[in-house]
DNA sequence: ATGCATGAGAG
DNA sequence: TCTCATGCATA
């Protein structure tokens, strides 16, 4: 017992400097996912549900801003649902709406391509169904000869370690509690479908007025931004951005192409693709020319008072500028990004420097393991079934000597890993 | 860079 | 419960 790693390493995350490496390696597993076992004729886009619910809260006031500063929110759209491989990695045709019925309109086209059919679902849903004991278990042959083979080393200890909690000291610096929770809590609206009230436009205006009036110049100091101060709890953090995306749900899906009344003018809400990794890289370069780190920017997001966005973690960062995120996160991340983007090199171009410090936070929170030979029956299940019902999942657990919840949240996590942009669904 | 986790919100 | 956006802790 005990988990690998099982040391409570305090290492906080120092600013790693930017550095910057560019790798990637993957190693998911590919598979679609498939939503409900009863859709999906054959591959096609469902359309037809929209069942979505798509949360858009913040934006607290669309209302009178309209001042739009010409800004050009998101290039041309040069070929919206091109979907051609690019230069070395094609994008990820994202998940195609297929599995949720969200935004019918947006990347239909697009998406609907790549689509690969698994194995009927209702013939997965049934076989496990059925048998799901015989499946299991050889899942779990499989997984457990090819560890032999493969590594041939497996540990006698159960993984399941989860403990969490640790923060010896609640610490807070200064501003822990207060600032906090940024300026947010908006109230929904409801899902305008096609109506879609807010889209990046109106996201861009509130981007620009806000900037305007601030006087945009300030927040953050390139050489190490000011950083760190809030932090939440261990637990209760999530409030802080949870808006973002509801927000980008909402003006992520409209019309594929300009459906009001009007004409085109699509380009900023869909960036396609294309665009968006190209400004995932242009936003890279520049961040690093600035010298700021991923952890440094989700940081300064904070201090853009852009209602309804607080600060991002170095994670975020991350994902973003490997694209690791779902598409409309994508979306909806980018118009903030790029308008800490262009504060921060405004501000890096009027004062170079200034120091800037501090930092002192600890808290700790434990991960759980899950160690090799576990993992891998997981994904053999996974194979079989990636959505598993409570009591397989309990059976599951109970198999692998593991807490029910980490293998529930396991599953959660890999779905969702198979939705993320990249070139997951094409390779 | 990524694994495991939390939590809000829609079922 | 699941999905999604995100985050802490880590490798």
């Amino acid at each position: 017992m005990f988990e690998s790693t099982g040391h409570t390493v305090a290492t906080c995350k120092l600013s790693k400097g930017a550095g910057g490496r560019e790798e990637e390696e993957e190693e998911e597993e590919e598979e679609e996912e498939e939503e409900d076992a009863g859709r999906r004729p054959g591959c096609e886009q469902p359309q037809s549900g929209d069942g979505e619910h798509r949360r858009l809260p913040w934006l607290p006031a669309p209302p009178g801003s309209f001042h739009v500063r010409g800004h050009t929110a998101c290039e041309g759209p040069a070929g919206r649902m091109t979907m051609m491989t690019m230069n070395g990695k094609q994008h990820f045709s994202m998940h195609p709406a297929l599995h949720e019925p969200k935004y019918p309109g947006l990347h239909s086209g697009s998406e609907g391509m790549r689509r690969v059919c698994l194995p009927a679902p209702q013939l997965q849903g049934n076989i496990f169904g059925g048998f799901d004991e015989s499946l299991l278990a050889r899942a779990e042959a499989l997984a457990a000869a090819d560890s032999i083979v493969s590594q041939g080393k497996s540990h006698p200890f159960k993984p399941d370690v989860t403990y969490h909690t640790m923060s010896s000291v609640p610490c807070t610096s200064a501003s822990s509690s207060s600032s906090t929770t940024v300026p947010i809590s908006h109230h929904h609206h409801h899902h305008h479908h096609l109506g879609q009230t807010l889209e990046a436009g109106d996201l861009l205006d509130h981007l620009s007025t806000s900037l305007a009036v601030t006087g945009m110049g300030a927040p953050e100091p390139p050489g190490m931004a000011a950083t760190a101060h809030h932090h939440q709890h261990p637990h209760h953090h999530l409030q802080t951005m949870g808006q973002l995306h509801q927000a980008m749900a909402t003006m992520a899906h409209p019309h594929s192409l300009s459906v009001h009344g009007g004409m085109a003018c699509v380009s900023d809400v869909e960036s396609d693709p294309r665009e968006l990794e190209a400004f995932a890289e242009r936003f890279k370069q520049r961040r690093i020319k600035l010298g700021v780190t991923q952890a440094d920017v989700g940081a300064a997001l904070a201090n853009l008072k852009i209602p309804g966005v607080g600060s991002l973690s170095q994670s975020t960062i991350c994902r973003f500028e490997s694209l690791t995120l779902s598409h409309n996160n994508m979306i909806a991340l980018k118009p903030v990004l790029q308008a800490w983007l262009e504060e921060a090199e405004a501000a890096h171009r009027e004062k170079s420097s200034k120091p800037d410090l501090f930092n002192g936070s600890e808290r700790k929170r434990k991960r759980t393991s899950i160690a090799a030979p576990e993992k891998r029956s997981l994904e053999a299940y996974f194979a079989i079934q990636p959505r598993p019902s409570s009591e397989k999942i309990a059976a599951i657990a109970e198999k692998l000597d593991l807490k029910k919840n980490v293998v529930r949240v396991w599953f959660c996590n890999q779905r969702q890993k198979q939705k993320r942009m990249k070139y997951s669904a094409v390779h």
